[in-house]
DNA sequence: CCTTGAAGCTATAGTTGCTAGAGACATTAA
DNA sequence: TTAATGTCTCTAGCAACTATAGCTTCAAGG
């Protein structure tokens, strides 16, 4: 059995982050040793590991939680699992549309920038005046996801 | 003069957003009306378009108020206005680079999860274990920005 | 056996960048 | 004039944590 320390080095997730996903529910509640102490097994590592790689992959909590309940019911059609995922590499895919005019217009900035006085700023001239900008933002529901 | 409403259509940025970024002092107070309603000159409405378009290309508001700050003393040397949109810059290719890894492992699940059922799906199954993974998470301080 | 320092506990509040709601007042068009 | 829309303030909420305070428990060294 390990102690929270353990499991967040273990899993690479941070203490108060655990104590977290257990007060939302992610996580089940721990046994307690003799002195309340939380202890975790191999379940709640594995589980912890899940949560934390899909993090990574961008996923909500909302949608690891449904993950999480689809693994609960291994009988099931797999097919609301591939939902989550091609929704989830849809918005990646639009996520990175979006950063990719934007380095393009900031390296067109930066460049530009030849380090004189902040009067002639090309950094400053562009994000003052929208018509320099080569990005389409026509369309401001699709919001940069920070 | 425009109204808050007039101006958040002109600059498309919602209501209540112009009065939190006064809230939070990054546009100043506005004049009022005879009725106590915000009234909004060339000025804001310049001001606002600024910060606008910084937020479309990732600012932070924080940044936003030094490149503010920046533009205000228009001999100063524009280095520093420079560095800021260098280290946007920068940071929106670690992301680029991070969602294009993640891409393809996203890729990679959706592709080989053949519509089985869950206990051989392969996004739980990916998700779950970590060695499967050809993302290298080697770096959990790179966290993805949301 | 005792002490000391690290690690754990709970509870609350703060972060960023907004967004939503309630209830009251202002303005505009029919 | 009246109804609809817009604006006002204030408060609370969202995601996904992170930080702080003040306490208790545990493991190791002397």
């Amino acid at each position: 059995m390990l102690t929270i320390g353990k499991l967040g080095e273990a899993a690479r997730v941070k203490v108060p982050t655990i104590r977290y996903y257990e007060q939302i529910g992610l996580l089940p509640e721990a046994e307690r040793s003799a002195g309340n102490q939380r202890l975790y097994g191999r379940k709640a590592m594995e589980r912890l590991a899940f949560i934390r790689h899909a993090r990574d992959l961008g996923f909500t909590l909302e949608a690891i939680r449904d993950l999480l309940s689809l693994s609960d019911i291994p009988d099931q059609s797999c097919a609301a699992a591939d939902a989550i995922a091609r929704a989830q590499l849809a918005e990646v895919e639009s996520r990175l549309a979006r950063l990719t005019a934007l380095k393009a217009e900031l390296e067109r900035m930066v460049v530009q920038c030849a380090g004189g006085k902040i009067a002639d700023c090309r950094v400053i001239e562009v994000l003052g005046d929208h018509s320099l900008c080569a990005t389409d933002h026509r369309h401001p529901e699709t919001e940069l996801a920070q």
